[in-house]
DNA sequence: TTGACATGCAACCAAATGGTTGCATATTAG
DNA sequence: CTAATATGCAACCATTTGGTTGCATGTCAA
């Protein structure tokens, strides 16, 4: 579980899995697309985030595949929240962000 | 939302949480108790978790009180997972820990 | 086969982090 | 009032972290 706070700790690491969670199954090179950093910089990054089993990948040729997996992150909210209040906040959050759809 | 996460990042703070979750509204010298680092240290990571929203406090003359908030922890399970998905994963840990039960 | 493309590995560096110690301040009990 | 208790602030230090550059390896297409 450690490895798994600390990948989520960095920015870069989170917009990456922003990335996968928007598209999943993407290579290196295409992760790469129009950020700052190094490309050796996110493959650490993405070594970092495979390491805590939030990422998943697969070899195809000469590519390698990302997926997102989400379950060791919903770990986190069951280790503070108790159930019905983690329904209770689910449902609020809900209801923020319909919310946040009508205003515009 | 930077905050949480880093906030979180540590497991000397993830402890301090872990006490909070299991007694709430506790002083800085009650959470020391039992703790192989110093005072200052705690102080500074309650202070960090302070500053991430994730920990409330109240002073009480010369006590100060601290309470688990746990709001900002469960938006960081709404980043990355849908709300159908989170239904799913919600009652396959339920299922999970049901099941840890009966082993014993 | 050979060159271009996609990824991997390692050394190195500046900045952030977690911890310490020492001293200061504020509140309560006797 | 005074001493003990509870917390606050600041300087300092070792380690970790996020980034770089340079070179190596593996795979596909012409």
């Amino acid at each position: 579980m450690d490895a798994v706070f600390k990948a989520l700790a960095d920015e870069s690491r989170r917009h990456l899995l922003d990335r996968l969670h928007h598209k999943n199954a993407q290579t290196l090179g295409e992760l790469c697309e129009g950020l700052s950093m190094s490309r050796q910089a996110v493959t650490k990054h993405l070594g970092i985030l495979e390491g805590a089993g939030v990422v998943v990948t697969k070899r195809q040729g000469r590519e390698k595949l990302h997926f997102i997996n989400p379950v060791p992150i919903n770990e986190i909210a069951e280790r503070w929240i108790g159930k019905f209040e983690r329904a209770r906040l689910a449902a609020l959050s809900d209801l923020k962000r319909k919310l946040e759809r009508e205003d515009k």
